[in-house]
RNA sequence: GCGCCCAUAGCUCAGAUGGAUAGAGCGUUGGCCUCCGGAGCCAAAGGUCAGAGGUUCGAAUCCUCUUGGGCGCGCCA
């Protein structure tokens, strides 16, 4: 529709030149028709005469009047005015919405779906929380919003690749592993001090019981030799608040027992114990965003990179190009030459690559693996990081625009009106799955991406649970049982739905809040656009509340099952296909739709 | 100290590419009502869009500065 007025519009501006009435050099603005937010400023808006007034020398509502004597009939529009300051406004026909009920009871589940991605191959990389542990609540609101972006970019017509990036390298995963090894010696017998900066929670006690199962006393060295020579830890959490403990250094500590877990268990022991974790973790992370309606086509290995030499292969194209240079014992490379800060260390002291390394070549590599372009949405606390991995593609000859990411603020869990205290550090956080156990698969997740991922949220807790006209989630779900509740009643009645008779009297819908709901209901489409293309699901959110809000007003407003069959009919394809939409809305964003509740 | 992000009603937040009188829910106040599905309906009050400049026909939206908050500034990942 938008579409039509836009072309209507196009062809007044043409004919405007061509009498002369404005001269031909003028380079005409972009015509851009948007909806009102006022009805009473009709249906649609256009803004050109404002634009072109300066260009044009003339006054915006003169030219608005030129526009309008020259707009081309339109059996849709039944009228249009000239209003405030140049404004054109657009009034459509009352029926000019009613093919939105057919095209979506036709449609059905395809409502709302478009093929404006042009099957353009997106990726989009989410989650990837280091494997060391449970997800927790943090890591939930970038799983919802990431697998609602993708949801959405697939219903726009791209094909989708959903990837975690697995961090199955690097010392973080050491430490695990060295965590695990120690907790098993404790489960053989062994007693000693447990690392400061060891991994405390009881899913560490758990993996090491398996592998206890596994091997028995297979992988047990005595604590004594475990433990020599190898720098003082520093206090644990505990032991600093009751100010005892060691006086040492917890990081040199790690190091020195990960080092000798290595030399005690030789290579292929150790990898034992690692993967053991490594394995364990992932199937629990996999199951746990299953759980929570999140699924990808690819677990991408930080570990493969490496052993694909593409990690050598980056550092080696970086130093070719010119980009790398040699200080204090190091390979830096000059990213501040590409809008970094700074410059960043590509390889240590000690030879090891950093982390930054292994995530130029996994980028180089998603650029190379054929998407159109990739989507990474990170946590907040990263974003300092986008910078030098921006600069290293540039520094490369890539087209660092391929690349876009999205940042996602945190949120705070509030509880009886209080801020929930969460420290990752303590093994005291909230994991994602006791938030799933609490409030609920789909309140989790439509709480989590109602509000603009830039935006720091509070997340209610008793809010979401509640089952009230006050939880969003719960008051979009109504909407769709009620509808379904309606044409149980119907039934019950020995009353039936003619959908032809139906369509044949659509203009029987002329209550003010039936053309309320239908226009909501017209906008459908436009919101899944709209959402996909800036990756915003708020607005298919925000979008859902207003919909399921007309239609429970209309619901408390007029009664559906009427004696009058055609009005009737009429009525029930309306509540029919906003069930449509709400539903294929509420399914875009993962929260169930149920037919009674 | 430097950098990035944020600031909208009492509260939680919408306001996609700058458009007309800045919206919703909750809460507050007043009046109705009990209907297909749990209480609903109608109305009112409530705002210097953090502050100050600027850009232009027009700014919550773009630019600069100030204030306040979040985050980041490792040869960690």
């Amino acid at each position: 529709m938008k579409r039509a007025l836009e072309d209507l519009l196009k062809t007044a501006l043409t004919q405007l030149q061509t009498d002369g009435w404005l001269a031909a050099d003028i380079t005409l603005p972009a015509v851009v028709v948007e909806r009102t937010r006022d009805r009473s400023h009709g249906d649609f808006a256009c803004t050109v005469a404002l634009a072109l007034a300066k260009a044009a020398k003339r006054k915006p509502r003169e030219i608005a009047v030129a526009l309008q004597e020259r707009l081309p009939i339109d059996a849709r529009v039944v009228r249009t005015e000239v209003a405030g300051a140049g404004f054109l406004n657009f009034f459509l026909a009352a029926n000019a919405y009613q093919s939105i009920i057919n095209q979506a009871l036709t449609l059905a589940e395809n409502f709302g779906r478009s093929d404006l991605g042009a099957g353009r191959l997106v990726q989009v990389e989410f989650v990837s929380a280091n494997p060391t542990g449970p997800l927790h609540v943090g890591h939930g609101r970038g799983a919802a919003y990431g697998s609602v972006v993708a949801a959405l970019l697939a219903a726009v017509g791209f094909r989708v690749h959903r990837e975690y990036y697995v961090n199955d390298a690097g010392r973080q995963m050491d430490i695990l592993a060295t965590s695990i090894w120690l907790r098993y010696l404790e489960l053989c017998g062994e007693s000693f001090r447990f690392p400061a900066n060891g991994y405390q929670g009881n899913y560490v006690w758990d993996i090491a019981a398996t592998l206890h199962r596994i091997h028995g006393d297979g992988l047990r060295i005595a604590a004594d030799e475990v433990f020599a020579a190898i720098p003082e830890d520093a206090p644990n959490a505990e032991e600093q608040a009751a100010g005892i403990g060691p006086a040492g250094d917890k990081e040199a500590h790690i190091d020195g027992l990960i080092e000798r877990a290595k030399q005690c268990l030789g290579e292929m022991r150790y990898r034992t114990v690692f993967d053991g974790g490594l394995t364990s973790i992932i199937a629990d992370i996999r199951d746990d965003l299953a759980h929570f309606g999140v699924e990808y086509d690819e677990w991408y290995s930080e570990r493969s990179l490496t052993e694909r030499g593409k990690v050598t292969e980056a550092i080696e194209r970086l130093k070719a190009a010119g980009y790398l240079y040699h200080k204090d014992g190091a390979w830096w490379f000059r990213s501040s030459d590409f809008g970094d800060e700074k410059d960043r260390v590509m390889v240590r002291e000690n030879g090891q690559s950093t982390y930054f390394a292994s995530d130029i070549a996994y980028h180089l590599e998603k650029l190379a693996r054929g998407f159109d372009w990739v989507v990474d949405i990170w946590g907040a606390d990263h974003h300092g990081y986008v910078p030098r991995i921006k600069a290293a593609l540039t520094a490369l000859g890539e087209d660092a625009n391929r690349l876009r990411v999205m940042l996602v603020q945190f949120a705070i869990l509030y509880r009886n009106g209080a801020r929930m205290q969460m420290s990752t550090r303590s093994g005291e956080f909230v994991t994602l799955r006791e938030l799933r156990k609490e409030v609920g698969k789909d309140a989790a997740r439509f709480f989590y991406v109602m509000r603009s991922s830039e935006q720091h949220m509070d997340f209610d807790l008793d809010l979401a649970k509640s089952q009230s006209n006050d939880n969003p989630v719960y008051y979009c779900q109504y909407a769709h049982a009620r509808v379904c509740s309606v044409f149980r009643t119907m039934a019950e009645k020995g009353l039936t739905w003619d959908r032809e008779n139906a369509l044949n009297h659509l203009d029987r819908l002329t209550e003010d809040h039936e053309q309320v709901l239908l226009a909501t209901l017209a906008r459908y489409p436009a919101t899944i656009e709209a959402a996909a293309l800036s990756y915003a699901p708020q607005l298919l959110a925000t979008y859902l509340r207003e919909l399921a809000n007309d239609f429970h007003t209309l619901y408390n407003a007029h009664t559906f099952l009427v004696d009058d069959a055609p009005l009737r009919d009429a009525r029930l394809a309306l509540i029919a296909a906003v069930r449509q939409a709400l539903g294929n809305g509420l399914s875009l964003l993962g929260v169930s739709a149920p037919d009674k509740m």
